[in-house]
DNA sequence: ATCCTCCCCTAC
DNA sequence: TAAGGTAGGGGAGGAT
């Protein structure tokens, strides 16, 4: 093969010496399949105009692009991630005598409509065009009405899921932390004679799941409707919601035997069954019965692990010892059902075996209303029956995965499978998963003491924005919604990403679902989170304004956009108490008292202990957009003036440097032509020199907790967490206040650290992080700004203005060969980012062309066509970075790129606003 | 190797 | 009319 290669290549050469241009330059091709033109016609192509030639596929990192006219489902999964592009992308090019935008070009794959819900058809809802043609309707209706945010919350369901759930799982958390509390209590009292518990038994899981949750509830107050096709959704029915696209939550069972599926539309439900009833939904009851369903679970249960609002896994190898039958797990989860049911009036189902796994398996076996109990002697009959999306967490993505790689979905064939093979096709951990279920083999515990890593809020429902100023409303009361949600748990984060959805350009501009997202292409962006000082911050400005301006970076049309989402990630729990009059709703859990509980169950847990948040240190109020203290030298003006990639790198230098409890300045920022910085691993000064004044900063997040029996809210017991002052300061030699300044994480290897001298007199030197606490090098100050661009290089830089005329309208003749000049401008100013006064005056001129009063068709269509040269120039020299914006770029091409960029969607902006103003549309390029 | 980041995928 | 959220697991691919 590598010879093969060799030869090739030495052929490309040859033809190379015959190069017509250099167009392709840099570009390695490899056609896949069979294609028009053919391969040999497009080899030549390639080569001729300076392009690189792959002839294998050996390896990716070789190929830039992929030239293809039709792909197997299996090539489009290996492409997944490539730049796939028809090619007509190098024929046109050729024709037009640039590169032009390969994505232009790209392959795609025929519709696929088949894998879409059945409700999104490509045709455009017509109810919702003609709402939406009404402004007044619009403006109450949709994402720009006053407090949609609000209602919309209060009317979701997945939102409501979400939100039980999280509060389930931490009632389970704080049961289980009460539980640990008690047992660690027991074990000393009895440390003599207690036998070690449950070990050496075989564990018993239950999965206990309520039957058609919502319907059954709904059932509860509308006994007459027992029996009967019923449903749970929004839409009221009206016109006998034959043309509703409600979304269908739960269906009964009656109802999925005609073909009712959860998630259907209503209308496509009609369809099937014309006599189906509709139920509204009732959040405040669910919460009621999961609360009853939970409190009754966790009197059994040794450990519980919150599925969902109907859905929980317990271990109860305990209670099952306890009870003497033929069948004590059958007959326990027989007494479970029967007290769910005497407490709540619905029916739940139980599936009993050694592991999750097969837990969940045997409840889809136990429905509806029953329990069993799957024993290995069962399992391999049962897995043969099964496809592989009857296993929990494979759904259809697997599916087709194995179905093209593996050549079947059926377990029974992919029990034929290596270990190897089934990691190839899925991946490691997914094939090992898989080849283990497979063979009833699952060693998951059951957890509940997991801690949260983000806190997030996403609406993609009834976003319809007709301004830049909607918009801007609406992300900042996404922000403050996400802020309350971290001031709720007390929590603090330094990273945040935005999510948007941005119609897809092929899409209706209003979706086949009402007021839907419809086909999307989705955007997510992350950039370090910085509030005051430096530090984590929960305050809603600081998170709208970093969340504003990444959108505003993608400068995309507020119309197009359908969907907005915040999330906070690298969470740090707030010290102090945070001035939030917590109006979430808690579940009002209380010490357990099952009905009819017989005298062989094992006692209820005690409740969970009060809650004590230590305010270690808390010597200023909590943090505030206003005040940016740390970055003492930093004017915020002058911050806010700084271009968003600058003060991008700058926050994130900040957020480097902060995670010393002092952040001063930041590390020095190379720029420019200068040596890729180094992202040293070096340690964290942690007591920079100088200004140790860095204590007048605000509460430091993460303080250690002062208190030894205080137990914090999110995190198990820890004993880390449990040294005194005392101990610290004499024992490990520590100073306590200092330690409590410290991130968490920094505590935990300060306090390991003086431990380890503590007991061995040394440190060993484990990776060469930082060890202990000493005094350290202090960084000098970063270099805030830009260097000018080296001119001197450039001693005849030609000016665009130099071209214009002198009067006092500026103005480019018929004569002017203005795109022989812009060329000859970009092309100057490749190397160097271009002149703003030069951009002014483009701008100028385009604004001109299109708004003034003589302008004309001839005019606007002039200002189209000379931005449409721009733009193939600029994609030229940079199309790849056209859709790369923000990033902290060390190369000076980058930069030069980027510049030229966000000049070009400047200008576009300008002249758009003036289109909008005078024809209500923007200036099309295509 | 191991970590990090940026996704996709999955569950309810 | 309708209310398509949310968190975590894991894979790919690049940086360290």
């Amino acid at each position: 093969m590598q010879r093969k290669r060799a030869k090739l290549q030495i052929q490309n050469s040859e033809i190379n010496s015959t190069t017509a241009s250099h167009i392709f330059k840099g570009i390695a091709i490899y056609v896949n399949g069979r294609t028009e033109p053919s391969v040999q016609e497009l080899r030549a192509l390639i080569i001729l105009h300076g392009g690189v030639f792959e002839p294998y596929l050996v390896n990716f990192s070789l190929v830039t692009h992929i030239i293809t006219c039709v792909l197997t489902e299996a090539k489009i999964r290996e492409f997944k991630n490539r730049k796939v592009v028809r090619p007509e992308w190098l024929t046109e090019s050729v024709k037009a005598g640039a590169l032009l935008p390969w994505r232009d070009f790209e392959f795609v794959q025929g519709p696929r409509a088949h894998q879409l819900p059945s409700y999104a058809t490509d045709a455009s809802n017509s109810n919702a065009q003609r709402a939406m043609a009404d402004p007044e309707w619009r403006a109450a209706n949709t994402s720009a009405a006053p407090g949609f945010i609000k209602t919309y919350f209060e009317n979701s369901r997945l939102h409501f899921l979400s939100t039980v759930k999280a509060e389930l799982v931490r009632e389970a958390q704080a049961r289980a932390e009460a539980k640990q509390e008690q047992q660690q209590a027991e074990g000393l009292e009895r440390a003599d004679y207690s036998p070690v518990k449950g070990k050496g038994r075989e564990r018993v899981i239950m999965h206990c799941d309520f039957d058609c949750f919502f319907v059954a509830a709904g059932l509860l107050s509308r006994p007459d409707l027992r029996g009967k096709p019923v449903v749970v959704c929004h839409s009221q029915g009206n016109q006998g919601g034959s043309s509703s696209t409600s979304e269908i939550a739960c269906a009964s069972y009656e109802a999925r035997e005609r073909g009712i599926k959860n998630g259907m539309s209503l209308q496509q439900a009609r369809k099937l069954c014309p006599s189906v009833l509709t139920m509204p939904y009732e959040f405040e009851r669910y919460r009621d019965l999961a609360l009853k369903f939970y409190t009754i679970l966790m009197v059994h249960a040794d450990e519980l692990q919150a599925v969902s609002i109907d859905e929980a896994l317990i271990e109860v190898t305990t209670a099952v010892s306890r009870v003497s039958s033929a069948d004590p797990a059958k007959d326990l989860a027989e007494r479970i059902r029967a007290e769910v049911k005497a407490e709540t009036g619905c029916e739940i189902s139980i599936g009993i075996a050694h592991n999750v796994l097969l837990a969940r398996l045997a409840t889809r076996r136990a429905k509806p209303a029953g329990a069993l109990h799957l024993r290995p002697s069962d399992v391999p009959g049962l897995i043969a029956t099964l496809e592989i999306t009857d296993l929990w967490g494979f759904a259809h993505s697997h599916r087709d995965k194995a179905r093209e790689k593996l050549g079947s979905t059926a377990l029974s064939e992919l029990a034929k499978k290596s270990r190897t093979v089934l990691s190839d096709a899925l991946g490691k951990k997914t094939g090992e998963t898989l080849y283990n279920a497979i063979r009833g083999i699952d060693d998951t515990e059951l957890r509940s003491d997991k801690q949260r890593k983000s806190v997030s809020a996403e609406i993609s429902y009834g976003i319809r924005f007709n301004s830049r100023e909607t918009a801007e409303v609406f992300v900042r009361d996404m922000a403050e919604t996400v802020s309350q949600r971290l001031n709720e748990l007390k929590m603090r984060g330094r990273s945040i990403t935005l999510k948007i959805m941005k119609r897809a350009p092929s899409a209706p501009v209003e979706a086949p679902k009402f007021l839907g997202h419809g086909a999307c292409d989705v955007f997510n962006k992350q950039t370090a989170l910085v509030g005051a000082g430096g530090r984590a911050t929960s305050d809603a400005k600081v998170i709208g304004e970093h969340a504003w301006r990444i959108l505003e970076s993608f400068h995309f049309d507020p119309q197009e956009l359908r969907g907005i989402g915040i999330q906070i990630q690298k969470l740090e729990p707030t010290d102090g108490p945070v001035n939030t009059d917590s109006n979430q709703k808690r579940l009002p859990f209380k010490p357990a008292e099952p009905i009819a509980r017989p005298p062989s169950v094992i006692a209820p847990p005690s409740p969970a202990p009060a809650r004590v948040y230590a305010a270690a240190v808390n010597l200023a109020g909590p943090s505030t957009d206003a005040s940016l203290p740390a970055i003492d030298d930093v004017d915020p003006a002058v911050l806010d003036a700084l271009p968003l990639d600058v003060r991008q790198e700058l926050e994130q230098a900040w957020q480097r440097r902060s995670e010393s409890p002092f952040p001063g300045k930041a590390p020095p920022v190379q720029r420019g032509s200068g040596p890729p910085r180094s992202r040293s691993t070096a340690p964290q000064s942690v007591f920079p020199g100088g200004k140790a004044a860095g204590l007048k900063l605000g509460p430091r997040s993460g303080g250690y907790i002062l208190d030894k029996n205080s137990v914090h809210p999110n995190r198990p017991a820890n004993s880390f967490l449990r040294p005194t002052d005392s101990y610290i300061r004499d024992e490990l030699g520590l100073d306590p206040v200092m330690l409590a300044l410290l991130p968490r994480h920094i505590q935990r290897e300060q306090l390991t650290a003086a431990r380890l001298i503590k007991t061995l007199g040394a440190i060993p030197e484990v990776s060469g992080e930082r060890l202990i606490l000493k005094p350290r090098r202090y960084d000098p100050p970063p270099d805030l700004f830009r260097q000018p661009p080296p001119y001197a290089k450039y001693p005849e830089k030609p000016k665009l203005r130099q071209q214009g005329r002198t009067g006092e309208k500026v103005f480019f003749t018929e004569a002017d060969d203005v795109q022989g000049l812009i060329e000859a401008w970009v092309h100057a100013f490749k190397e160097i980012p271009p002149n703003g006064k030069d951009i002014e005056f483009f701008a100028k001129f385009l604004v001109q062309c299109v708004d003034s009063e003589r302008s004309t068709d001839t005019g606007v269509e002039r200002a189209i066509a000379i931005v449409k040269w721009w733009l193939v120039l600029l994609r030229r020299y940079w199309g790849d970075y056209e859709h790369i914006e923000g990033t902290v770029e060390e190369a000076e091409d980058a930069r030069v790129a980027e510049a030229w960029w966000k000049a070009f969607r400047d200008v576009k902006e300008r002249i758009d606003v003036v289109a909008r103003k005078k024809f209500g549309g923007r200036l099309s390029l295509r």
